[in-house]
DNA sequence: GTGCTAAGTTTACGTTCAGAACAAATACGC
DNA sequence: GCGTATTTGTTCTGAACGTAAACTTAGCAC
């Protein structure tokens, strides 16, 4: 009801429409974005005038060889850069990310302990000082996002809890902000990996996907709602994680018993492989075939968890696909027919068998492009408010 | 991306949000609308004279008493109707619902078998039929909005499968439009009767708000995403009383076993406390204080077990409020304090101590109001969509 | 080289809204 | 009862924006 209106707003949106095209589509041709975006070619001439006058897309000679003049390539500028930070257990990441979801940079500097919230902005100071020469190639640096495992409030940019980093009741971005001279916003780890795969991996241009990410830390997720990510009151959805199965099951560090995550589970299947928890990365390739009994018995256990977890938010969402990422996508490759048959009997009335399951198809980019795309998205709403920081629209080689 | 443009879809959008500000939040004065809609007051003129034109809105004098002025009062019109219908196992009940959600007429046509698809249709041309002098004092007959208790494509107007109707792969939106001659939609009863309580009920100003509704047939419910229903790839969404709670618990009819539903039952309660499937209505009143201990203790474990389904959906949502109906609600009324402090200890993390539960506010025109809500959809959206069958504004008495 | 084709560019025009100036209608103070 | 302050509706002008049509450009095909 409160929205602007005005015939500037109309603008606003038209430009926000030819800049989220060429963010998230690639180049495209001045000629498809009038197709895409509905507009005349004048008025697409005259968006992406302004939008290269405002240094955020360039345009190059044109791509295809075709009867008639020739129509060039409209870029999102990738100088146009935010910057990605994530603190984990045992390492914080920091990348630089371009507009059109380029990652530039991505630099994992490893920690002896879990990181304090201090430290985490200690090291993403030196890591951004130490990339200053590569930043100053980028025509804007729009700010940074942080990607948090734990409940973040999006709206206060106050961790409410991260179990894992012993961060709680902070305000990761104030920190941040102050520490690197810029915006910072901060969100659920796995709501922004739902978010990057809704935008550029196996969810692209599915307007109602679920996303769920299993690791040591437990399982998290995040869903899109008609194209739209799922935040909730306060940006705390997706905790899928912490879906009870069995009430009367083991008992989870959340105090309920039987949740999705104590259930299906990482640790458990690392110990009847015989891995060590800091092989998960070795999983899937022991994982092969030919697997002694017990393997195949916790396989089998945990996918048909997992299909009951599935179903009941397939019969919540009616999505069209569910993308699975981490150790989940593990369990999904080794098994794809019993975790799909399940989850294709599951829901009532055969509404599973419409539901497509991929698995997540960025990996160690996903929540770097995630978090980029959460500093992104005030820029592509709203393409003029770059303005104050306007430069000449240099284009790239 | 591929959403019109131009200068008119400005004033569509404008107009809409005039006549729904108007539609949802009852007669404003100019002078609010411009406030709620950050308009100016030329404009606001233009638009409401423009909705007037169309026969949408009404003006009258001025209600308050204060200095300046007066600013009239804008009416949305109450003449401009929806058909309603809700095909049941008992009864097909028609409504016609006004312009701002007045209910002007019920009929509840009471049945002695369960309804076949003909026999509702021709139930409700013939109630139509008696209604034609009452419909002929209004100034647009919109369509016909249908409220089915099952799976509904809200795309194709298909009914997947209506259990307790003993409807499936039904065509339901043809024979309607066809036998009334207007068009109609049909979606899950659970479904609108969110739609309804998010806009005219407990849950309105809610921008993430969940329902759930209890009855003879189950629990169906909904979700209002940022504002939005949550519909879900073919509207199939909110089946929220097929979540699995317990995989060794009862079986259910859909399947599986430990659904929510069976969990969670009418008829379990009814049983202890000793009153006839066909008394639903006088649980409430059964339910004084002073109970016997095996009711108590039936009372106690489905608040238990509804608990987990609802901490499961707010970790999922994130929701602001929950709004409880059918026997949900007398379940709440019955033991608020147990379901509060469960809910608020469920989710992880203290999530649930900010989940709001409230029953239903709305009673029997429950679903009328949502049923109709969805025929004035297309209307809210594009006011001018009327203009075809345009006629002079007559305002009323 | 000529013609065809597709697309960028320019121009005239219509729609829409904001803002300012003005008019209207009411309460309040005297 | 009258004037003033206040609030809001109304009218008019101007600016922003997109569309449509005419024109121009650039490449391919023959």
């Amino acid at each position: 009801m409160s929205e602007r209106s005005g015939t500037e707003d109309l603008r606003r949106r038209n430009l926000s429409a030819v800049l989220t095209a060429a963010h998230r589509y690639g180049p495209l041709t001045r000629a498809t974005l009038v197709q895409r975006c509905n507009l005349t070619r004048s008025t697409i001439g005259a968006l992406v005038g302004e939008l290269s006058a405002l240094g955020l897309v360039y345009e190059t000679d044109a791509a295809t060889v075709r009867v008639g003049r020739p129509s060039p390539m409209v870029h999102a500028n990738e100088r146009v850069v935010a910057l990605a930070v994530n603190p984990d257990v045992d390492a914080v990441t920091v990348g630089v990310v371009g507009l059109g979801g380029t990652v530039h940079r991505r630099i994992r500097y490893n920690t002896a302990s879990v990181p304090s919230l201090d430290e985490a902005v200690n090291i993403t100071r030196a890591v951004v000082e130490g990339l200053s020469v590569e930043l100053a190639g980028s025509t804007h640096v729009l700010g940074v996002g942080l990607a948090v495992p734990g409940l973040v409030n999006v709206d206060s940019g106050v961790v409410r809890l991260a179990p894992h980093l012993g961060w709680s009741e902070a305000d990761v971005v104030g920190p941040f902000r102050d520490a690197l001279g810029m915006p910072a916003v901060a969100a659920n780890d796995a709501t922004l990996g739902t978010l990057a795969e809704s935008i550029f991996g196996a969810a692209a241009g599915y307007r109602d996907a679920l996303y769920l990410n299993g690791s040591a830390s437990g399982i998290g997720g995040g869903a899109i709602v008609g194209g739209q990510p799922l935040g909730g009151a306060s940006g705390y959805a997706g905790e899928f994680g912490h879906m009870v199965i069995r009430p009367d099951g083991e008992p989870c560090h959340c105090g309920r018993r039987g949740c999705l995550e104590t259930e299906v589970n990482l640790e458990r299947l690392l110990d009847v492989v015989g891995l060590d928890h800091a092989d998960a990365e070795q999983l899937e390739d022991a994982l092969g075939p030919g697997l002694p009994f017990p393997v195949l018995r916790e396989i089998r256990r945990q996918t048909e968890v997992l299909a009951i977890g599935l179903s009941n938010l397939v019969n919540v969402f009616n999505p069209q696909m569910i993308v699975l990422g981490g150790f989940l996508g593990v369990l999904l490759a080794s098994d794809k027919e019993r975790l799909s048959a399940a989850v294709a009997a599951g829901p009532i009335s055969g509404l599973g068998t419409e539901v497509r399951l991929e698995r997540a198809a960025l990996g160690v980019e996903l929540l770097l492009v995630g978090a980029a795309e959460a500093v992104f998205t005030r820029l592509l709403t709203e393409p003029r408010s770059v303005a104050s920081r306007q430069e000449s629209g240099v284009r790239p080689s």
